[in-house]
DNA sequence: TATTAAATGCAAGTTGTTTGCAAGTAGAAT
DNA sequence: ATTCTACTTGCAAACAACTTGCATTTAATA
């Protein structure tokens, strides 16, 4: 993790490799506040600011590391950028699952071929939203 | 447009009537502040109170009148929720292009027959981002 | 036209996030 | 190992986008 820093020209401090380890062992996406409530409960890193906690977040995610996900709320929420999925989010108790689906990122990747206004698509935001099992 | 409020239990005012006659004027999503802004430039409507646009914005959304559309800005856009499309961003000027693609919606329809946690699906939402010929 | 629940204006509060600045620290150079 | 310096952080204050409480007004119905 240290290199994945140092490479791209951050330095990896305390507080950004715990956050990168909070992201890595998290199962779907989180916010600033749950990453703080994370870091806070390590001792070493129990002082660790907020202010800390989104200027990370930001930076992480303009070198590429993490991904700024929609899922409806008034906060952001990012998850590590390695591969490409997208989410169903049950609109009740928020749980979260991923999916994939190449014949839907053949479309996508063909819909600006079709545009008269646009050169070019760098990235897409796709999220289903609706009920889990146990909710519905 | 009256008929429409009070059809789902709302009151008439010059200030929804207003709104709603923005929204169905706008060619793109736009946010409480642009539409705080047009309804502004009404002289009966001048004293209009932003709490009014938000209370207003909040009130359509809930009755299906308006979509809120997630554009990466920090403010909600929303526009009128009458078709059902996407949205192709120009992340440099902000340029909106919508779309629309049976086939995908087609795909989507069948995501959740897949999943194993979920049982239905009553939105998505979907937009791409990338750069219009004016600015690639 | 009188009634009343719903809508509005105003001012203050909240939430999520950003910023300025002084102090601290990782990593490069010695 | 020590020094140097640009990058990071903590802290407190500022911000933007909303939300809320409450007194007043008003659209819709009777």
């Amino acid at each position: 993790m240290k290199e994945m820093l140092n490479e791209r020209g951050y330095k990896a401090t305390p507080a950004r490799l715990a956050i990168l380890d909070i992201f890595s062992k998290s199962k779907f996406p989180i916010n600033a506040e749950i990453v703080y409530k994370n870091i806070s409960k390590i001792k070493a890193l129990r002082k660790t600011n907020e202010a800390t906690i989104y200027r990370t977040l930001l930076s992480l995610e303009s070198c590429g590391i993490l991904k700024r996900i929609n899922l409806r709320k008034n906060s952001a929420y990012f998850e590590l950028a390695d591969d490409h999925h997208h989410h169903i989010v049950c609109t009740k108790c928020n749980e979260i699952e991923d999916f994939e689906n190449s014949e839907l990122e053949k479309i996508l990747g063909g819909i600006v071929v079709k545009s008269s206004k646009f050169k070019n698509v760098r990235e897409h935001s796709l999220e289903l939203f609706g009920l889990c099992r146990m909710c519905a």
